[in-house]
DNA sequence: GAGAAAGATTGCAGCCGCTGCAAGTTTGCA
DNA sequence: TGCAAACTTGCAGCGGCTGCAATCTTTCTC
């Protein structure tokens, strides 16, 4: 009864940490181009071809990468028809809070990210991923509202919910390349404060 | 005089241009995974060596990318003033087009980009140079123009050109996706003015 | 128009990311 | 305790990509 997961589960995430906390750390150490996966594979004392069971990417394992999901429980005040823009990019966030882990690896993350722009990509490109799922929750609850059915007119709910995402995810976007930029905001979700006001002002001055 | 540019010149972009083609057209005949370079470059005529004189990467061959350039002509209507968020998009969508090349291959990477995830994601991070392009050029004009010294307020002339861009962008990334679910829309332009009109009813309806 | 300089192409050898397979080991469950 | 499912591992191999040094082609200079 002590156990609420299993041995094996735990011993699997306890080396995927282990594999992602070296490999962050070496690349860190030497550059990503200087680390062979066997020397990460190694540090986490699993063989190389175990690390290809974790990650299918040398990158994926750097960044601590892994499949996006929506938790049920973040939908619960989501209300598509009061502040959809913040709500949308607070989803966005959640999304990719959980996905990328907190705890320490976060500033470290942060620190890789800013030094290599190889790997600031494929953090990027994993955003689209994200934005995508979102973008599908979102479509959803656009369609089932009374609101937007009148409103948006001759869009359909996914196309809609399509441009409310990429709008949305400005400041996350933006929060990126912040917490890139300004090295002393460890909080993304700072950053994002920040973004989401100046978002605003755009928006307004640009009407 | 006949040669306004140089022997040289003219074949450099010749093989530049047969390669793209050979990597898209086997690309589509049976899959990127399926195509060695070996092969793209023996159709091309050259050696595989030569292949990456080129492209750094088999996916850049393959969608035919290059350095992005701003054409200080385009700029010489550009207004920060008067329809921002149009004029900004219409500048990435000029760099994106000249860059990626109009002429035929354009439908060919239109069906490329619409079978391999892999190669959209690749067009995507392309997108983000050219959006840092972008917002340099629009940080600049933000920061002579009178009117939005004194409006952007304590924001800088950097920061709110990053966040124009992001908006503007959004439009055309709408695009990219768009011409990927529709396949009729062969010109992109068509889909950024729907796009763009789309973005306009949702920060309307947003509010 | 010859010869030097600059630029492009090529083969070669080699590193390394990544994969499939088949055998071995560990964990979960009845 | 014994079987099934999950996880690890070694191995052999493909293929993308690179540096280097030799060769060939275009351009420049006088």
């Amino acid at each position: 009864m002590s156990q609420l997961i299993s041995l094996r589960e735990r011993k699997r995430t306890e080396t995927w940490v282990a594999l992602h906390a070296a490999a962050a750390e070496l690349t860190l150490a030497h550059g990503p181009e200087n680390v062979p996966v066997e020397e990460i594979a190694a540090r986490a004392n699993v063989s190389q071809r175990t690390f290809f069971n974790y990650f299918s990417t040398k990158e994926d394992a750097i960044l601590g990468l892994q499949e996006p999901f929506i938790d049920e429980v973040w939908l619960d005040g989501f209300s598509v028809d009061h502040d959809l823009l913040e709500q949308t990019s607070r989803l966005l966030m959640a999304v990719v809070h959980s996905t990328e882990g907190g705890e320490p690896s976060a500033s470290r993350r942060i620190e890789v990210v800013r030094n290599y722009p190889h790997l600031r990509q494929r953090r990027f490109s994993y955003f689209l991923r994200v934005e995508q799922l979102v973008k599908d929750a979102v479509a959803e609850r656009i369609a089932e509202s009374p609101r937007w059915q009148s409103a948006a007119g001759r869009h359909s709910a996914d196309e809609t919910a399509r441009m409310v995402v990429l709008v949305a995810g400005a400041p996350m976007r933006y929060a990126f390349q912040e917490s890139i930029n300004e090295p002393t905001i460890d909080n993304q979700y700072l950053a994002l404060e920040g973004a989401t006001a100046l978002l605003r002002e755009v928006l307004e001055e640009i009407r």
